[in-house]
DNA sequence: TTTCTCATGTAACGCGTTACATGATTAC
DNA sequence: GTAATCATGTAACGCGTTACATGAGAAA
């Protein structure tokens, strides 16, 4: 259950509405794949019964209210604590590897396929990447080492699909 | 549901028991974090219900009996249909970089020591990777090219962790 | 007029994990 | 005597996803 630290990590800068919490996860490219309502709504419930955050409810005319959540003492404390548990190891789950594991049902031609469409794959990724680094939204923009850290997180995501292009292109022109 | 296609990416080399697949997929890179008895045994019924394979049951006499399971011409087709779906990308949970996000709450210490418990974890993960690839078991040992497409998911794995390493060097460096 | 934004939420499901359970045999 | 191997399975839970639901106001 990253969701709960992570919810909490984007507590610790600012108070936040769920609302606002769902249209930040996409710009921190750690966890831009996560976050959708049903995950956020039900989190923040949780932290506020475990006394991590507190609500403040503000009536606005024309839209919805919004229920505004602030981190507590105890909610530091929690994220600071699980900041400083062991780290673990990376889990990358890359179904198109376990695809290449059994691509001997395939011939060349169906596998230089995939392969083209993998790359393709890639590549807008790393757009994706790219632009959210360019429009630097989300992003802390407080002590020099914070910017640091975030834009080395970008550097590492880049590298790895990057990475990744070239062992496409080495498969490429070996796969005949 | 990618397990349903590893498991029948493994029978389609030969069949298999519940209990030899369990202990396949440890061997296998792209998905040795995986495969525990409740989803394998879950899955062989449900591939079964589906007559993607066939079982044979086998009696011993000082053993428990055995489920041998095989493909049918259908769950090949299955697979091979699979194989050809548009390639997803990569989805990498990397906690460990959700916790470099929020590191604003801890000293340099703090951070020096959490990198140094992580490159740990990474050289060990290495080592699992090259020992599985030294041992080399669980692999296909066909044809030339299956050899070489699991010699490339290998090789993709241990650059993997390497760049993870050597991004972690530069932050080493950096964070004082 | 249709779509988007603001803002909240619920229902149902799917995939995966951990832990529990059995029971004989063989190796240390 | 203890642990591991062979071989099967179940129960319960956790995390996450997709889709559904409401309802007003602003923008295309």
């Amino acid at each position: 259950m990253s969701i709960k630290y992570a919810i909490l990590g984007l507590l610790s800068w600012h108070p936040y509405t769920g609302y606002e919490l769902k249209k930040a996860f996409p710009n921190i490219p750690a966890l831009y794949w996560s976050g959708n309502n049903n995950q956020i709504y039900r989190t923040l419930v949780q932290l506020h019964n475990e006394k991590l955050v507190t609500r403040q409810i503000e009536i606005q005319d024309n839209y919805p209210s919004k229920k505004i959540y602030t981190i507590t003492e105890k909610g530091l404390h929690e994220l600071k604590n699980w900041l400083l548990t062991v780290p673990e190891p990376p889990q990358l789950k890359n179904t198109f590897m376990i695809k290449l594991s059994f691509a001997d049902q395939l011939n060349k031609e169906e596998i230089q396929k995939q392969l083209l469409d993998y790359k393709n794959e890639i590549n807008s990724q790393i757009l994706i990447i790219k632009e959210l680094q360019k429009r630097g939204n989300g992003k802390p923009k407080r002590g020099k080492r914070e910017t640091y850290l975030w834009e080395m997180i970008h550097r590492r995501w880049i590298s790895y699909y990057s990475n990744e292009l070239e062992w496409i292109k080495e498969l490429q022109k070996n796969i005949k």
